[in-house]
DNA sequence: ATTTTTTACGTTTTT
DNA sequence: CGTAAAAAAT
């Protein structure tokens, strides 16, 4: 095969590996996806059906894309799909034997914290954010190790009593949550040895990437299906693990040799991404951390430009000095946004970047930010749906109830959950028997025709459904008879994006069921769920924003890598333990190594947390990159033509203005802070007042 | 039941 | 500082 051609020894092994366990380290951009992709291609070239090949990873981004590469090389499709859906395929099949329905609806976070909420509420317990929060990381801990609820130690209250009453109402509900997917599925292979024959047979190649990031649960789920032919392909990178707070286990990568006997390992460590200096400088950082499989990544690039620190006087600075760099590299370099990154440790830090971004008019997207299906919006018509597909989802009953308000609060809904719960039925059988008085329950009239238009709501969408009335307008049936514009024009603000985003689940709907005639409302929800929108074209030649756990299997030319400090990274909550400080250092190093030439590191001397001014130490990551990979630029001054607008620009108490933003306003008051001449600045049409910063804001006279 | 005021809280989160 | 949930008032 001609592409043999192109790869070097390592790379050349891993591909043409055929039969037994493999386990490929492959280092920050060391080609692993063309490895994978390649190999694949080579087992279709020698014979296998396209059909006995799987590919599993943990994203759909990844998933999509190892798709695609496949496609392109062999025309041919593999199944390529995340943890999750590959177990929702199982589980939609063969649930059954679970005692679960096999239309399950698939709850996200916020719907598993209100059973959470649910389950308080029964045992009558306190439901506080802080203990809601934590029974959900242990519940959903206890079900990545595998754990079930009567295995909880008893003395481990309140989690041994909830987590039961948990599973309990889920199942109730008809529903299963993230965690569930993989623990099930373990679950039903492991209980039924027909069901796990089948699932043996049907895959004789399981490939899995990014295996330093599996759990338990996701560890034997690939143990089982691959028990039979013993044909896994497994790649990853210790060094990458940053979601060992998720359940990852970084030993499955490490006894890879010892759970799959006779297993090969084979290390990538030529990288073909960065320039040279940037891999020094990573693999300096990244020896800090002890214990570590040994591996040395090198480059043969040239050395390349030395790293930038810059150290920052106040977060404000810091924005400004990374903004004005991507701005030159920009206009001078001729660099695309697109290629320029800023990663952060916490989500906080972006909205500064942001409003530096919007002020110079630099196009911007925020990578990982809130998904398509999380808008309340979105979650609400699609709670509909759900209650329309069976009765029995308590979490999208309440949801939807009091949407328009029907004077069906907090009272009500719990008198409705103890009907439930004694009568052993389900919310819609419920509420219909409660309207025929065959269960009886003290209700206002107001209350009960609420209740009656919802349930005619629900019952006009099922007969809709059993009528095979296209989705799109199944979801326009539940806009208009539950006068839901109504309800989002109540905030006038958020109006217009939100219908938006309404038009664009209807046009979602449409072109979903264009391609899947056959497919049921169950299946798109799961697709909605499962399935983050894909980039938008639109969002090309941005710059990227994300947090540098979004970062990772990502390259750009040019990366910023900003709050390099003591207590935001390494973040507060790692400092003291030595596990989570290298998780931390391998987050640094994850950063580090998405650069092709250029990386930026800052820091701020000083900067506002929680509303107090905090002095921040420099991150000790910093001081682990010797100082002969590192440039310090000299600290410039407000740039000249700025200073030349100030001078222009004084303003004097009661001057009227314009602001490109916020219009004609007025000033108030002026004052000098430490970063120059600051106005207080009301602007009569939003009735705003606002402090702006005259070398940042620009305001302009305005008569 | 709903609106307004007060208080608490602030890491990452592929699915 | 800004948001979001709890408490209090209507």
């Amino acid at each position: 095969m001609d592409f043999l051609e192109q790869l070097n020894s390592q790379q050349r092994v891993a591909t043409t590996h055929i039969e037994g366990p493999l386990l490929v380290l492959a280092g920050a951009g060391s080609g692993k996806s063309r490895v994978v992709t390649y190999r694949i291609a080579h087992l279709l070239k020698i014979g296998v059906p396209s059909s006995e090949i799987l590919a599993v990873t943990f994203t759909n981004k990844a998933a999509d894309e190892m798709r695609q590469r496949i496609f392109h090389l062999t025309q041919e499709s593999i199944l390529s799909c995340t943890f999750h859906s590959l177990c929702a395929r199982i589980l939609r099949e063969s649930i059954t034997h679970l005692n679960y329905r096999s239309d399950f609806t698939i709850y996200d976070q916020e719907d598993s914290e209100r059973v959470i909420r649910e389950c308080l509420k029964t045992l009558g317990l306190k439901e506080d954010k802080a203990t809601l929060k934590k029974l959900k990381t242990q519940i959903s801990q206890a079900k990545n190790a595998l754990t079930q609820p009567e295995n909880i130690p008893l003395d481990e209250r309140p989690l041994c009593q909830i987590y039961g009453i948990y599973q309990q109402k889920l199942k109730e509900y008809n529903a299963l949550d993230f965690d569930d997917l993989l623990y099930l599925t373990v679950g039903l292979l492991k209980s039924n040895s027909q069901v796990l024959d089948i699932y043996q047979k049907c895959w004789s190649f399981i490939l899995i990437d990014e295996y330093q990031d599996t759990n338990m649960a996701q560890y034997m789920l690939i143990r089982l299906l691959a028990a039979r032919h013993n044909n896994v392909f497994a790649v990853g990178d210790p060094d990458q693990s940053i979601y060992s707070w998720r359940g990852a286990n970084v030993h499955n990568i490490l006894n890879f040799e010892k759970d799959f006997p006779g297993a090969k390992v084979i290390a990538l460590e030529e990288n073909y991404r960065s320039h040279s200096l940037i891999l020094k400088a990573a693999n300096s950082l990244i020896q800090h951390n002890e214990g570590r499989y040994p591996k040395n990544l090198w480059s043969k690039r040239t050395e390349g430009e030395k790293i930038t620190q810059y150290l920052a006087d106040t977060e404000y600075e810091e924005a400004r000095f990374v903004i004005s760099q991507i701005h030159k590299l920009h206009i001078d370099q001729k660099m695309r946004l697109n290629e320029c990154a800023i990663f952060f440790r916490t989500h906080s830090q972006s909205r500064l970047f942001e409003d530096y971004l919007l002020k110079e008019n630099i196009p911007y997207v925020i990578v990982g930010g809130l998904s398509f299906y999380q808008r309340r919006e979105i979650k609400d018509l699609l709670a509909w749906l759900r209650m329309t597909l069976a009765g029995t989802d308590f979490i999208a009953f309440s949801r939807t109830i009091n949407l328009p308000k029907r004077g069906l609060g907090d009272t009500t809904l719990q008198k409705l959950r103890e009907l439930v719960e004694n009568y052993k039925i389900d919310i819609l059988t419920c509420i219909q028997s409660i309207l025929n008085k065959k269960i009886p329950c003290k209700l206002s009239n107001k209350q009960l025709q609420g209740l009656k238009e919802y349930t005619n709501l629900i019952l006009s969408l099922q007969k809709s459904v059993l009528q095979k009335t296209k989705l799109s307008l199944l979801i326009e049936q539940i806009i208009h008879q539950s006068h839901y514009l109504d309800y989002l024009r109540e905030d006038p603000d958020s109006y217009q994006d939100r219908r938006r985003n309404i038009e664009e689940l209807i046009t979602k709907a449409t072109e979903w069921e264009e391609e899947n005639k056959e497919a049921s409302l169950a299946q798109f929800l799961e697709e909605l769920i499962l399935k983050s929108a894909p980039e938008k074209p639109e969002e090309n030649d941005r710059i990227r924003l994300m947090t540098l756990h979004n970062g990772k299997g990502l390259e750009f030319s040019c990366v910023f890598i900003v709050g390099l400090e003591e207590e935001l990274l390494p973040h507060t909550n790692a400092l003291g333990h030595s596990d989570s400080l290298e998780e931390e250092r391998r987050l640094c190093y994850v950063g580090m190594t998405r650069a092709k030439d250029l990386l930026f590191l800052t820091a701020a001397r000083q900067r506002h947390l929680w509303g107090m001014t905090k002095i921040m130490q420099p991150s000790r990551f910093l001081s682990e990159i010797p100082s002969v990979f590192i440039q310090i630029p000299p600290k410039k001054p407000v740039e000249t033509y700025t200073h030349q607008q100030v001078e222009k620009n004084n303003f004097q108490e009661g001057d009227r203005v314009f602001h490109k933003d916020f219009g004609l306003g007025i000033i108030q008051k002026q004052y000098n802070t430490s970063l120059g001449m600051t106005y207080d600045v009301f602007f009569p049409q939003s009735k705003m007042l606002r402090s702006l910063v005259a070398k940042y804001a620009k305001l302009l006279p305005a008569d």
